[in-house]
DNA sequence: GAGTGGTCTAGACCACCAA
DNA sequence: TGGTGGTCTAGACCACTCA
C-alpha cells in the first residue's frame, strides 16, 4: 500500500484562473473586439486579488489572445482590425510593406477527405471538408499560390460568394461569421520546384524555386481549424523570421 | 526608496534595473554559465524590492538572456549546453530530430570586405572581415551549405585550426574564446536555384530549389556579430516555426 | 536546514483615457 | 473626474535543490 508516492498535482491558481478565462472565451461569454471586466471585477468574481488576475491575463496578453489598452481595458483580440490583418503573414517585399496583396479567388469545393489529404491534416478519410484555392497578388505580380482545407462541420455554409462578401480576409471571416478566432499558427517550409500548373498560376516558368508554406492554424485550447498550403514567388518578397 | 524619475522621461523602475543588469553581462561580471546574484541581493544592491528585480529578471529570462531554475538561481544564458546548441537551427527532419548533424570546414579565409558583402552585411568596403565556409550533413547526406561572415577585430586569431577544436560550434565558440554570447537572431528567407557549384557540394543536381536563410546574429544590446547565409536541401529536412 | 526562485496578497500611487 | 491598466512595495508562504 503506497501512499505518499501519488503525483501532488501543483497548479498555481493564476494558471487556473487563466484556464478559466480561456473557457469563457470558448463559451463566447466575450467576443473578439470586446473588453473582458476589469482585473478588479474579475478579481472580486474568482475570490482572488487582483495581482493574480493580472499574471493570468498577462499570460493571455503574451499569446496574443487579449490585448490591454491602458485607460481603457482588454480586449479580446480580433483579427478585424487593421494592425493585426495578415498578422501570420511574414512575406513582406524589401521595403516592408504587405499591405498592398491582392486576393484572387480561383476555387471553392465542398469535397470528402482522400488520402493525401489526410495525410496533410491527419482528418479522417471521408470527412467532409471545404478546399479553397486563391491567388494573392502583390502589385499586379502573382507571388502566393494558396491552398486551404477547412472541416464543412466547423464552417456550415462557407462559399465562393461569402468569401468574397469578406474580400478574401478569411480570418476575419471565420472569425466574424462563425466565431472562431485563429489565434496561433504552425509554419513547415520547404523550397520547392513550380510544376507546369502552379507555375501557369504564378506567371513564371516550371521548375522555378517556390516557398513551400504549411501551416496549420489553431483557435482557443489548440485546436487545429485550418491547414494551408502556399507556394511563395520570393525573387522580390521574402520570409522575415525572429529568433529569440 | 524614492522613485527617480525624470520629469521629461518616464522609464520604469524595473526597466531601469533590466538595463543596468545587461550593462553588467556586457562588461563581463557575470559570464555565461554562471549565477548571478539572488533576486533579494539584487534588490538590496540596487535598493528596490524584490518583485522589481523579479520584473527585470523575468523579462531577460524572456529574451533567453538568462535562465531561472527553481531552488539554484538565476543563471547566463550559454551555448556551451546541451539544450542550448543549434538553438537557432530551425531545421528538422520528419522525425524531429537534429541532433545529429555533421560538420566539414571547407574553408576559413581573413579577407577584405567587397561591394557584395558590403550590401549584404552593411560593414563598409575595406573592413578585415574572417569568411567560413562549411558543409553539415545529416546521416551521410550534405543538407546545409554555409557561408559565414565575422569581424576580425571582433573574433582575433579566428582561423580553421580554432573552428575544428570546437568541432564546429561556432556560437559556442564566439562564446568561450571571445566572450561574445549570440542572444538573438534575424533571419529572412527565399528559395534559390542550387549553382553548379552549389550542386556539386551538396551532392544534388544543378537547379534543385534550396532554402536560402540569411541569418544576422546579435550579441547583447542588439549588436549585429555574425552574417550567415544558409543554401538548404529541403526535400527531407523542414524549416519549422510558430506564429503566436 | 538554509537559500533560491515561484506564487499570492494587499495596498499604494502613477499614466492614460473618456465622458 | 472616475475608471482602467501599469508600476512598485512589503511581506508571507510554497516548492525545489543541495549540503
Amino acid at each position: 500500500m503506497s501512499n505518499m508516492n501519488s503525483t501532488l498535482v501543483f497548479r498555481p491558481l493564476y494558471e487556473q484562473i487563466k484556464s478559466v478565462l480561456t473557457d469563457s472565451l470558448i463559451a463566447g461569454e466575450w467576443k473578439p473586439g470586446e473588453s473582458i471586466p476589469s482585473e478588479m471585477d474579475l478579481a472580486a468574481r474568482y475570490g482572488v486579488s487582483q495581482g493574480t488576475v493580472r499574471k493570468a491575463i498577462d499570460a493571455l496578453a503574451k499569446e496574443n489572445i487579449v490585448v490591454r489598452r491602458q485607460g481603457k481595458g482588454t480586449f479580446v483580440s480580433t483579427h478585424k482590425e487593421q494592425n493585426s490583418k495578415l498578422r501570420f503573414l511574414r512575406l513582406t517585399s524589401a521595403d516592408g510593406s504587405k499591405e498592398l496583396l491582392e486576393n484572387e479567388l480561383l476555387e471553392c469545393n465542398r469535397i470528402k477527405v482522400n488520402a493525401e489529404i489526410a495525410k496533410l491534416t491527419g482528418l479522417k478519410i471521408g470527412t467532409a471538408i471545404i478546399e479553397i484555392k486563391r491567388l494573392l497578388t502583390f502589385s499586379q505580380r502573382p507571388v502566393i499560390l494558396d491552398y486551404i482545407i477547412v472541416q464543412a462541420k466547423s464552417f456550415k455554409g462557407l462559399n465562393a460568394t461569402k468569401i468574397k462578401e469578406n474580400n478574401g480576409s478569411l480570418y476575419s471571416m471565420y472569425e466574424t461569421l462563425y466565431g472562431v478566432p485563429m489565434v496561433r499558427a504552425e509554419e513547415k517550409l520547404s523550397a520547392v520546384m513550380a510544376t507546369k500548373q502552379q507555375a501557369e498560376l504564378l506567371n513564371i516558368e516550371p521548375g522555378f524555386p517556390l516557398l513551400s508554406i504549411e501551416r496549420v492554424a489553431y483557435t482557443y485550447g489548440d485546436k487545429p481549424m485550418e491547414w494551408r498550403l502556399g507556394l511563395c514567388v520570393t525573387d522580390e518578397q521574402h520570409y522575415m523570421n525572429s529568433l529569440e
